[in-house]
DNA sequence: TTGGGTTACCACGACC
DNA sequence: GGTCGTGGTAACCCAA
């Protein structure tokens, strides 16, 4: 084993090694990794509707296209939407069927 | 404006174009999007931590690869280590302090 | 100084501290390494066209949105893409101007 | 097919929809993906690299490490380091072999 | 069907 | 302040 915790519960001691504050940054640590693992787990709960789309006959690759395209478009919407079709209009590209 | 959604509350037609349940497609995307709101929170919520422990002195840099250490598996770094070391020392590299 | 090359040019070992092929290691590294530096070129090549760009009156901004999308509709072509305007369209979603 | 290039070879006009220079717009946007295509086939290159090695034995999750390592300025390492370890032995973590 | 590898995306940090 | 470079994460793909 690599990475060892010695000092478990007891924290009897209020600086560390080179006079750094401990307290406060095992408790940096500890709320950062307990909101990680909050991520993780709505992660895991996106996968699962994935899933269950799926099971009833959605394609999910295309739902997460759709996802990625309502997600886009509002960010273009708040940008400059109009020089962007300006530009790809001015390419020949025509945008959307 | 790019995306526009024509059917905002009313939800009358119960198959799309090609015969497509709409109703469980929306109920899908919306809920995939609620959560994904929740994660966007959770990100801005772990930043913010980082942002406070900057503000007392901390290096954020160095915090998260704290948290990313104490993540990875332990044999598994200790594995790695020990090849990084040992490759380095093959390329006649010393690491170290 | 941590890292310190010990083994400069001339190589007269062949094998590592523990019978590790030190030649052959040594020489994937380096072509690596080359090819990552011409990456990088590349890169400063790519931001001088932006740049080159704006000097002209274009908004580099808008012209990465272009390539962005040019790019993700040569992956979209290559898939379902008569099922995502399906969804779009199910989801009353017009996509397009 | 979303996206349409209707002005394929043929560049009857000079100007877009509102003025835009569309020749220099045109090349700049082509230049700009011709070089990408060459960092991608870079990418390609490297990766064809790791996998020999891998194929002689070597691992090559250690070598990249190794490659990020020399590339990183060595003072920063060092700093970067002893931080690190000031963090966890602060958190009474143990790193080590 | 699951694990490992690869890829792309996204967010952060640094530099200008 | 905007932009570039980098690191990390998660999705996708292939192979076993």
């Amino acid at each position: 084993m690599v990475l060892q915790d010695a000092a478990h519960s007891a924290e009897q001691v209020s600086e560390g090694p080179a006079g750094l504050a401990v307290g406060p940054l095992r408790s940096f640590i500890e709320r950062i990794e307990r909101l990680e693992e909050e991520k993780k787990a709505l992660t895991a709960d996106i996968r699962d509707i994935y899933n269950e789309a799926k099971s009833q006959g959605f394609d999910s690759k295309v739902m997460r296209q759709v996802v990625r395209l309502r997600r886009m478009d509002r960010h273009d919407m708040m940008e400059q939407e109009t020089l962007l079709d300006l530009y790809l209009s001015a390419l020949g590209i025509q945008r959307g069927l």
